[in-house]
RNA sequence: GUGAGCGUAGCUCAGCUGGUAGAGCGCCGGACUGUGGCUCCGGUGGUCGAGGGUUCGAUCCCCUCCGCUCACCCCA
């Protein structure tokens, strides 16, 4: 009666368990193979930040910085956050390590947790996961479709249908802020006339009313002015160029003049893909240029572009086109079941002579009966069970069963050695 | 932060206009002394999310709280 009841994971923060945890590995195996072939490199920066290097990065007035970090005094009173997003981590190191000293472009690629306090729903957790990519030092629109060709690649690489880029140009620190002046403006016009919630944005966000979804609202919004009409000389052209370099590599992407994103940094170049399947939050990844970020954190003239993938939401989108199998896949595992003390001794230290040698082995933990050991090595996925008695002991040879073909045949030493040794990946 | 739906066995779920609970799967054992999957037989299984109220009596009705899910908002 006195039981206390057992802890639970923070609302928002889950347990990734087997064999689900498989395909996450994989998906970040296959993205870092494929970073590396873009000669991106691995940062890894801190999961705690300064607080203001969120409000000056992401923007002070964004919804993130307003309502959603997970922020608290050290007993130092300095204010520290949880990262929401990694690129002002990313822009913070490389301005800190003075990356802007070496020659070239920095490529840097990270993937991990990143925090947000927001109620959960489909593909939307309080921690989460993203896998992203940051090329700084150029302003070249050559690294935008580099970039989004790298996107492509890794979407590919999985054999993932059934999604959408949007692309847009957000318009940079000169043509911007007049833009927005002109939108208010055809705002007060017409506010009358939108959805309660489009009033409330036309004084504190009026690029937000361009993304409204009230079908009502559409005609209005069709109306009103576009910021990619607004766009000065170079951002025009370099919107441009980035769109002729994507047509060169024959990527499809649909240019969506209202594509608004929530960080205030991002200049130019913003592109979001969007997939079925994954419910209301169906952004699976967005990126951007963020030409000014360096210099509001205090750094050089660094511009540079981003992107960043949700990765709970990829697992989603890759679940669904193709099912993960519920059976464990461990083919390679090759199981020991045992028959005696002397029998358990022999088998733990030929396993530990296999796993030497890489083999995937597992040992009977128990004394068990035989049928019960090759019931559990069944159900585990184990490719084959070696059974050593007294008999296998005496004679140094033991029968190898094979689990899928339910055959049997008898080994010794140098046969295991040879057949379940596995050569190391060296890298 | 707002709204809606849902909390019954390890899992997926049934449970009639209120009479203190069932199935399938799983798990354990046996048929089969050292040979898994299939089959058959037997067994284990529950503070009905928590607390309070109404009632002779609550899994069922009412209230409060907690949790989960989906949506709004926003975003990955």
């Amino acid at each position: 009666m006195n039981r206390k009841q057992p802890l639970r994971a923070v609302k928002g923060m889950r347990d990734i368990l087997p064999p689900e945890s498989r395909l996450w590995g994989r998906i970040e195996q296959v993205a870092r193979e494929l970073f590396h072939a873009y000669a991106y490199q691995e940062i890894r920066t801190p999961l705690v930040e300064p607080t203001e290097l969120f409000a000056r990065g992401v923007g002070e007035e964004t919804d993130i910085v307003t309502k959603e970090m997970y922020t608290w005094e050290d007993r130092d009173s300095k204010s520290l956050t949880l990262r929401p997003e990694a690129t002002a981590s990313v822009v913070r190191a490389f301005i800190e390590h003075k990356m802007y000293e070496q020659p070239g472009l920095k490529k840097l690629y990270y993937m991990g947790p990143m925090f947000r306090r927001e109620r959960p729903q489909k593909g939307r957790y309080r921690q989460f996961f993203q896998i992203g990519a940051e090329a700084i030092g150029s302003d070249s629109p050559a690294v935008d479709a580099e970039l989004i060709e790298m996107i492509v690649a890794l979407l590919a690489r999985f054999d993932l249908s059934g999604f959408t880029l949007l692309l847009n140009s957000v318009g940079c620190s000169t043509c911007r802020p007049a833009y927005i002046a002109t939108l208010r403006d055809a705002l007060r016009q017409v506010s009358g006339l939108l959805c309660p919630d489009c009033q409330r944005r036309s004084e504190t966000n009026p690029l937000r009313v361009l993304d409204c979804k009230v079908p009502e609202d559409q005609p209005i919004i069709d109306g009103l002015p576009i910021l990619f009409e607004s766009l000065c000389p170079g951002c025009f052209t370099h919107s441009q160029r980035v769109e002729e370099y994507l047509q060169d590599r024959q990527i499809a992407f649909t240019m969506q003049p209202r594509l608004v994103r929530g960080l205030d940094y991002y200049t130019r170049t913003t592109f979001e893909i969007v997939h079925g399947a994954l419910g209301a939050q169906n952004a699976l990844l967005g990126g951007g240029r963020y030409d000014g970020l360096s210099e509001a954190l205090g750094g050089p003239r660094a511009p540079g572009i981003g992107f960043s993938l949700g990765e709970d939401r990829f697992v989603l989108a890759v679940e669904q086109a193709a099912p993960v199998e519920t059976k464990a896949r461990t083919d390679r595992l090759l199981y020991i079941a045992w028959l005696g003390e002397s029998a358990y001794r022999h088998a733990a230290e030929l396993a530990r002579e296999l796993r030497a040698l890489n083999a995937a082995v597992e040992v009977a933990p128990d004394a068990a009966k035989l049928k019960k050991s090759l019931e559990i090595a069944s159900r585990i996925g184990a490719g084959h069970v070696l059974i050593i008695g007294d008999q296998e002991l005496a004679e140094g040879k033991y029968p190898l069963r094979d689990m899928s073909r339910g055959e049997q045949r008898t080994v010794n030493n140098d046969d295991l050695f040879r057949e379940f040794g596995v050569p190391r990946a060296n890298e």
